[in-house]
DNA sequence: GTTTTGCAGATTGTCAACAAAAACCTTTTG
DNA sequence: CAAAAGGTTTTTGTTGACAATCTGCAAAAC
């Protein structure tokens, strides 16, 4: 019945005005366009986009459900902004998971697969040595993402995904320096490593302790951070006060 | 500023017509008033609870992204049908996060809270030892979601209860015969057992096994009704043939 | 000078009406 | 009798309008 249908005409199919405003507002966000905090106006946003309130509306609902967005009564919709220890609890479940991942790859992982990842590794290496910390970051996230993919469970794939976007909404990502992209590369590499070896109990652990220093090196960076936010707030001596 | 609120207040503020409408379609699917796969009517639904369509849109939106319902463009909207491999999917994603919890727990649940649950514990005896088995249904999803609660990760938490959520839309529950009920009541005892004896790894273990067995159990399960209803449907031997 | 009060503008919550698509029923045709 | 064609009805998608609420500012009161 539904032979090789033609792209445009799936996509009118699925997509509704709707969705393709949440899809736009949701790109929006997880690029930045809209910071954490900030609010977002359902008349103005509708005048962009050229349609009336109701879609919009209908998307912030949607936004809202997914933890994108957080909506006041009577106040409006605001992006969302995940405190510190929202982010600390994301940390410790992605780790959990992780674990599992780990285990479970370890087991049902292709040769084909172990390449696919191998290659992903070494594509990451390159970019520390060229130091390119955007783009190391964006393959990285797409290591993680692509072997919760492999498990083949497509629940434990949304939820993941669910709570890497949440994750994104924390403080802007501390671009990692040079010394710490390379200490994250050779937990990849560890990783690759136990899993290619089929040990599972070790590519659990490793997925998980790997996720774990990231939690550590949020906490540190936030620690910092704060510190020299107070520090500007009150110059204790010879500040450079304003 | 806002000093010990006047609670009708807290509530007007809080809610929508669009949010009470999401509760009451959401609790009316959970409780099995509306069948997986049935069609909820925009306008019916309206009508029934005195708004206009424009809430009842809003709601869908929510319950969608809940993974709650579907909606079908210019078809309307369906309570979703779990089928089985999902519904294993979810089983397998579960024991993943329930051996974290059993780990977590043995390390930080106060004596207090090892009271609490070895209480239920005692209670689903009761209910067993009555042949109670709805009642029984009931404190068993209590005190896992419990547990989940007492690890004290709200996002573990909320990722766990959308899970159950989306889980009781698979096949109406098989409920359990007295023998199974025995073999889950004595896993509960082993859990809580483990747990209260600080063993991270016994208690984690022990979780995850309790809820593959339950997926187990609903594999077999499914098996069965799957047979039952093929020969129901192709009567092989002096069948009841209509 | 500070606080309170009242008003105007902007924004959200809700609704009812219109347009488009799908479902249904009747009739016709092979 | 089955299947197709056509028109009618129902249902969804979208919009614009109205009411309720909030926000900010200015004038008045203390």
């Amino acid at each position: 019945m539904n032979a090789a249908l033609h792209p445009t005409i799936a996509l009118l199919q699925s997509s509704s005005l709707t969705t393709v405003v949440q899809q736009e507002i949701e790109r929006a966000i997880l690029v930045g366009d809209y910071a954490p905090g900030s609010k977002l106006n359902e008349a103005a946003l509708a005048e962009k986009m050229g349609v009336s309130r109701g879609p919009v509306r209908e998307a912030f609902r949607m936004l809202d459900e997914a933890g994108l967005v957080r909506t006041e009564k009577n106040r409006g919709v605001f992006v969302r902004a995940i405190p510190i220890d929202e982010a600390l609890e994301i940390f410790d479940l992605r780790a959990a998971m992780d674990d599992w991942v780990g285990k479970r790859l370890a087991v049902c992982i292709s040769d084909e697969q172990v390449k696919e990842i191998k290659a992903m590794v070494a594509e990451m290496d390159k970019a520390v040595k060229a130091q390119d910390a955007r783009q190391y970051h964006v393959l990285n996230l797409k290591f993680h993402d692509r072997m919760v993919e492999m498990v083949g469970n497509r629940k434990l794939t949304d939820t993941y995904r669910r709570l890497i976007k949440e994750l994104s909404l924390f403080r802007r990502q501390n671009l990692a320096d040079v010394v710490l992209m390379r200490t994250f590369l050779s937990e990849h590499k560890q990783i690759v490593k136990a899993i290619a070896s089929r040990d599972a109990q070790a590519a659990g652990q490793a997925m998980f302790d790997h996720v774990m220093q990231s939690k550590q090196r949020t906490i540190d960076n936030d620690l910092r951070q704060r510190a020299t936010a107070t520090a500007a707030a009150a110059p204790s001596s010879a500040g450079s006060g304003r």
